[in-house]
Order: structure tokens, then C-alpha cells, then sequence
RNA sequence: GGCCCGGUGGUCAAGCGGUUAAGACACCGCCCUUUCACGGCGGUAACACGGGUUCGAUUCCCGUCCGGGUCACCA
């Protein structure tokens, strides 16, 4: 037994497991040829965050691209920050997006062939695997206390030279067996750090998928491998895990790209075959004036959560994540109006190379276009279930009659060319509002050419003439009709060319009509409206209307 | 500070040696129109700076500046 073996035994005495055992037992994944193997790796840190979301669409479609499949892991390696319903909050968060998750925690459960797919439940598998890189002087106990690697930390900074645990700052580097077992047989507490066979002077130069090529400084450092508490560190966890799970491609935050070097050693001196990486950048925002990674603290719209609330469907956050995650998607998409955004061709190489700043009316432009091409049903149906959350008084309202609530919303809606006036479920309420009574606030400021006498005359007129059954076109005919006898031009042409010899015209008569209606200067089509409040309620806005004028 | 990665209109972005430097959002104007929205047409607005290389640089190289990331027993 060599030393090493020996200190190996030390450290990690009851390994039940070798490496051999765990190549063994996850074999390669039955996948055709160039199909690519992705997978998110979030920390139960916090809600789902919108970064969360981008990182996952973008691993979800290239795995799609290429017939491949994607895979869930939870990285709860740093217990201190995990937060209670974690895991649950992103994966349900992830399918209400439509984001679908092949393997790993599901919303139907764990399930795949490669777990278990949290790392705190996969100890026993990072260690042996450890001990193994001790076994080959590859890996050895450190001792330092925090308080020491301050001090190393302060001297390096004091000296002007880089500072970190490599080189001649390794303390326990070339720790003896004999001085190990010492030391542990104290009590001390240590970590298991890497003897990284790097060299600062020397380049890697590795392809990233969408960044191209980058060179950098081999590493050199001895990170930590195994933490005091027998926890892997994420860099460790990384290689072991994807190494196992049999990930292709390894597509993440460009927040990664300085601690690649060191994953790429650890892949090297595990005997592992590298992925691919693809560094994302991330999803920025203004903040004074500075760009800056979106922030789940400072920003609402960090958090998913917040696009839910507001009313967003959830494909048109998916849509405006499209439009950050290539360039060419939006060509596509006015070439394919009603595809599903999966059946793009993504590439990684077109995703930008430096952060978009998140841009809010940008998405209330994509959803406004996504909501359009709903028909009234769906349109109604996905609003009461916002409402039922996030607004209970305007579901109950909304549920009354449904016939009349669907109605409200076909109206400008089942035709060819939909109103797009809406964007989030939360202005439906102020769009619907004259509809329903208890909403309905009457408002009779008139425009500056009518007087408040011609206002009660033409209501009048117009009351002798209105019938609820005139279709649109006749329902206009009316409001021309009156428009002669009261000093208003019978049609706009007449009236554009001698502006002078009229009060107003047509359009200033149902703008009237309008104001009394609804209380509004702007609604969608008045006739329609009428019809869908009915005879007696449009006829009751009106008398109210003339009642206030003649007052 | 070291090491990386970036820098085209307000925002997202095409272009990658020769272009009147696309398009989308936002903004403005006009048209359409019963108002609004839609739609159509048009407009304002950009290659960070300085050196090279070249007949010619937004495109290539170097430097400067600016922005971002990272330098943990966090991921």
C-alpha cells in the first residue's frame, strides 16, 4: 500500500463503492447519433427566477433541436442558503411555462436512469470518486482554518501577487501521511482539495458554443474538491455529475466561464471526456444609468412569479425569451404566425455574446400579439383563472353570465384582424369595466364642439332612431340620420370640405353616444357594445346621460 | 488589481473588407377610420475612441476608454 493509498483510507475509510462500480452502473444513454444531452442545475435558492427560466427554454430547445433530451438536477450542495419549497416552486414554475423537464424531478416525480438527481443525495458517489484522485496523489487534506487562509489571502494582496491556494501558498500541498493522520486524529477539521497539476504560464484554449474560442491561464489552484462536511464544492459536483449523467453539452451562465479551466482539468484528471460548454450571457437591466445582471432582490420581474401576477400568459414570456435567445426568431415567427415556438431551428452560435437588457415593453408588444390570436374562449377562460388568483371580486363578476362575459371579450376578437389591446390578463378589468355595473363609472365631459344643449338634443334624436337589432352598418346609417336637422354634417367627407358650415359630424355624434354608453371617449366598436349590454341598459346610460345634461 | 468576455440607433439586433449600415420595439407624422386599437405609408436616430494593415475598414490587428463577469469550505 502506497501512502497515498494509505492517506486515501485515512480520510475516506468506509467507501463502499469504487468508480469502476459507478461507470458501470450508468450506461451510455440510447440516443441517435449528435443528440444532444442538456440539463438545468439549479440551486433551491429562491423562486424560480427569470434567468432560471431563460437558461432552461435554452437548454430545452437545443436538446429539442437535435432529438435529444434534457435533464433536471438540483444542486443543493450549500444547505445554508437553501430555502423550504425550492425544488417544488421550480419545477412547477417550469412546466407552467411549458418548459418540459424529460428526467429528474418532474412534476410526476423523480424519474430517469442517471439519479438520483439532487446532489446532497449523492455523497457516497462524489467520494469514492474522491478518494480515488487521492489514491493517485491527485488530492489531499488541507487543514487551514478560515483564519489562515485570510491571512494567506492578506499577504498576497499586501505582495501584489495573485492571490488563491496554488503554488508555494499550498500549505498541506505535500502533507505526509504521517503528519496527516496527526492532524486528523486531533479532531481537526480539513477539506480534500485538488493537487492541481496546472500551470498558470501555460494557455488552455477550449470552444465555447456560442462565445467561439477562449484562451486562458491553465489552472493552478488547489480548490477544494470535498468541503468539511464531506459535501462536494460545485466544480467537483459538476464533473462527476454531468460526467455521469452523460451531459453533451454543459450550457450555463457566462458567470462560469472563469472557472472553466478548473473543470476542465478535473474532467482531465478524472479520465472523463469534457462536454461541450456554451456560456450564456445573462439577462441585464438599467440600473442608474449601469447595466447589471437582473437581480432577484432589487428587481419584481427577477422572479417569475411577477409575469404570472400581472397576467402574462405564459407563452408570451416564453415568446420574448425567443426573441433574447436568437436573433432570427422573430423572422421566423412573422413567417410562421401560428407554429409552436419549438419548431424553430435554434443554434447557439446566434445567441448574443453580451447580456440583453430586459425590456418590458417589448414584452407587452409580444404578449399583445400572442393574446390577439386567441379566440374569445381561451381569452376568457385564461382570465378568470388569473382573476380567481390574483383578483377574486372580478371572477365572481366575470362568471355571472358567462355568456355575457364572452361576449364582452368576442367582441373585435373572433375576426381576422383581433384588437390587440390587451396584453396581461390584469387590464382586462379596466378594459371590461363599463360593462358590468358595479365598475361602471359614468363620465360626461363632452368633447369642446358639442354643447351641453346639442348633447341632450342629439341623444334625444338618436333615442327616436336606435333600434338594438341594426346590424353595424345600419346602426351608423342612424347616427348620420340625425346628424342634418341638428347642425352636424350628415357624412365626414361633407363636413372636411366645409368645416366651418357644421358643428361636428358623425364621429363626433357616436363619440357622444359613446361618452353616455360607456363613459369613455375610446371603447372598441359602440354598436357591438350596445348590443352586448342590451336595449334597456344602453337606453337607461343614455336618459342618465340626458338627465346630467339638461341639469 | 489579475484573468476572461463584450462594445452597431433609446432598447433588441442583422451585417463580418467595398451596403443608400437591414429589421423589430419605443417615439413622431400621415393615411384608413364612428373613437380607440389594428393595418398601411413615411420619419427622427447608430458602427465608443486613437493608431495601424489595405486601393478601401463597422467588419482584420494593436492600444485606450467604457461596460460586464470572476478571483469562497456559494452556486
Amino acid at each position: 500500500m502506497t501512502d497515498f493509498e494509505k492517506l486515501a483510507e485515512l480520510l475516506l475509510p468506509n467507501t463502499l463503492k469504487t468508480p469502476d462500480y459507478y461507470e458501470n452502473l450508468y450506461q451510455s444513454r440510447n440516443l441517435p447519433e449528435g443528440a444532444a444531452v442538456t440539463r438545468i442545475a439549479p440551486s433551491p435558492t429562491g423562486y424560480l427566477h427569470l434567468g432560471t427560466l431563460f437558461m432552461a427554454l435554452v437548454n430545452r430547445i437545443t436538446a429539442d433541436s437535435t432529438d435529444g433530451t434534457m435533464f433536471i438536477r438540483i444542486e443543493d450542495t450549500d444547505k445554508k442558503r437553501e430555502i423550504e419549497g425550492g425544488i417544488e416552486d421550480i419545477v412547477n414554475g417550469l412546466e407552467h411555462f411549458g418548459v418540459h423537464i424529460d428526467e429528474g424531478f418532474t412534476v410526476e416525480g423523480q424519474k430517469g436512469e442517471y439519479g438520483p438527481y439532487q446532489q446532497s443525495h449523492r455523497a457516497e458517489i462524489y467520494q469514492c470518486y474522491v478518494k480515488k484522485l487521492i489514491e493517485q496523489g491527485l488530492a489531499y487534506p488541507c487543514f487551514c482554518t478560515a483564519e489562515e487562509l485570510e491571512e494567506v489571502r492578506a499577504q498576497q494582496e499586501k505582495d501584489k501577487i495573485r492571490t488563491g491556494y496554488h503554488g508555494k501558498w499550498a500549505k498541506h500541498r505535500d502533507i505526509t501521511y504521517e503528519e496527516a493522520k496527526a492532524l486528523v486524529e486531533e479532531g481537526k477539521p480539513y477539506v480534500i482539495r485538488l493537487k492541481s497539476q496546472g500551470s498558470e504560464d501555460k494557455k488552455i484554449v477550449f470552444t465555447d458554443g456560442i462565445k467561439g474560442k477562449i484562451e486562458m491561464p491553465e489552472n493552478d489552484e488547489d480548490f477544494v474538491l470535498l468541503k468539511s462536511d464531506g459535501i462536494p464544492t460545485y466544480h467537483f459536483a459538476h464533473a462527476v455529475d454531468d460526467h455521469l449523467m452523460k451531459t453533451t453539452h454543459v450550457i450555463r451562465g457566462d458567470e462560469w466561464i472563469s472557472s472553466t479551466p478548473k473543470h476542465l482539468e478535473l474532467f482531465k484528471l478524472l479520465g472523463f471526456k469534457a462536454p461541450k460548454y456554451a456560456h450564456v450571457a445573462p439577462i441585464m437591466k438599467l440600473d442608474n444609468g449601469n447595466k447589471r445582471k437582473i437581480s432577484k432582490r432589487k428587481d419584481p420581474e427577477a422572479a417569475v412569479r411577477y409575469f404570472i401576477e400581472q397576467g402574462f400568459p405564459a407563452e408570451s414570456v416564453i415568446e420574448y425569451l425567443m426573441t433574447i435567445a436568437s436573433s432570427e426568431f422573430e423572422a421566423w415567427r412573422k413567417a410562421n404566425k401560428l407554429e409552436s415556438y419549438k419548431k424553430f431551428k435554434f443554434n447557439l452560435k446566434k445567441m448574443s455574446l453580451s447580456g440583453a437588457l430586459f425590456d418590458g415593453a417589448k414584452l407587452l408588444d409580444v404578449s399583445k400579439n400572442v393574446i390577439c390570436l386567441k379566440n374569445s374562449d381561451i381569452v376568457v377562460k385564461e382570465l378568470i383563472t388569473w382573476a380567481e388568483e390574483f383578483d377574486k371580486e372580478f371572477a365572481d363578476l366575470l362568471k355571472r353570465d358567462m355568456e355575457f362575459t364572452k361576449k364582452i371579450f368576442a367582441i373585435d376578437r373572433d375576426v381576422p384582424k383581433p384588437r390587440k389591446d390587451i396584453a396581461r390578463y390584469s387590464e382586462a378589468k379596466e378594459y371590461a369595466a363599463y360593462f358590468f355595473n358595479e365598475l361602471f363609472v359614468p363620465n360626461f365631459e363632452l368633447p369642446e364642439n358639442i354643447s351641453k344643449e346639442d348633447a341632450v338634443s342629439l341623444l334625444k334624436a338618436y333615442k327616436s332612431v336606435y333600434d338594438e337589432k341594426d346590424e353595424q352598418s345600419e346602426w351608423f346609417e342612424k347616427i348620420k340620420s340625425i346628424c342634418p336637422d341638428l347642425g352636424f354634417a350628415p357624412d365626414t367627407k361633407t363636413y372636411k370640405a366645409n368645416p366651418e358650415a357644421y358643428k361636428g359630424n358623425p364621429g363626433d355624434v357616436s363619440t357622444l353616444i359613446r361618452i353616455a354608453v360607456t363613459g369613455r371617449t375610446n371603447t372598441p366598436d359602440l354598436c357591438s357594445i350596445m348590443k352586448t349590454i342590451g336595449k334597456d341598459e344602453s337606453l337607461k346610460r343614455i336618459d342618465n346621460a340626458i338627465a346630467t345634461f339638461e341639469a
